[in-house]
DNA sequence: AATCTAATGCAACAATATTGCATTTGCAAA
DNA sequence: TTTGCAAATGCAATATTGTTGCATTAGATT
């Protein structure tokens, strides 16, 4: 059985075309996604608010992660964490060039020692480091 | 003079009733604020669009800064290391209470020592804390 | 008071997102 | 394989958020 399904199956999610084509735009293309960009790159057409809603279905499944970048535009990424539902994991940074827009998730990045003060609990830690990636810094 | 005409007048801007109410709700309101947030609380009424380019000018002289928070909505907060324009000096943890949406300027967390892997180069890091804030966390 | 530039208001437009409801479809049980 | 039901989808309508061009107004300086 094809990635997709698994994933799908694993979740208690119904098999759709739908479903299948987005999870495999997020499984060929690593980088951050926001709504618009899936849409380009889907095999399948479909309606726009359906994209909305299985994009909120995969949220709540831990399935992707949602990133607020610094330009306004919401994406969206695959969790490698394992992320259990309702609750995710991402402890890791993003990273945003202000060239080409691209987010990348940058998994191994240690972000421990991060202090808050006492009476606020912290679920998870989002951090979006601004600049310049490897391929916009050499041009 | 009060503060906001001194604030306005420091950064060379002129002084106009709208750029007043604006950022007197800035300086009553410590913790960050959405455009739509900000007209509520405005005494005077106007146009929604100054409102946006107002917002622009502040960022852009570095009164306000912009934080991208994980609902999406861009909120803005009053800048309290005396940032240079263009160029903000946020070095600050932003907390976000998934509960009641508020968004905090933690100023005095040490976010310094984060690294990342060679090639990209960082101009900026923001970091959202996801959590329950003190008054929710109780309830 | 006159002048000039900057700020504002208005209109139009665009992108993004949400909700209700009718229809279709996946899937499990019969 | 067929049937039945809950879930998923499509469509229409509406809301929110943000941008741009242009005419008008108003702040600051002389
Ligand atoms: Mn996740
Ligand atoms: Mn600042
Ligand atoms: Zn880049
Ligand atoms: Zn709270």
């Amino acid at each position: 059985m094809e990635q997709a399904k698994k994933i799908l199956k694993s979740h208690n999610l119904k098999i759709t075309p739908t479903r299948i084509a987005i999870l495999n735009v997020f499984l060929t293309e690593k980088n951050a996604l926001s709504a618009s960009q899936i849409k380009k790159n889907l095999i399948i057409e479909f309606d726009r608010i359906t994209l909305y809603r299985t994009l909120l279905t995969f949220e709540t499944k831990g399935i992707i992660h949602k990133i607020s970048s610094p330009d306004g535009i919401v994406r969206y990424a695959i969790c490698t964490d394992n992320c259990p539902a309702e609750q995710h994991n991402e402890k890791h940074l993003h990273f945003y060039c202000y060239k080409c827009g691209k987010i990348y998730c940058e998994e191994d990045t240690d972000i421990s020692g991060i202090q808050i003060k006492s009476g606020f609990y912290i679920e998870s830690i989002q951090i979006i480091a601004e600049g310049l990636c490897k391929d916009c810094y050499k041009n």
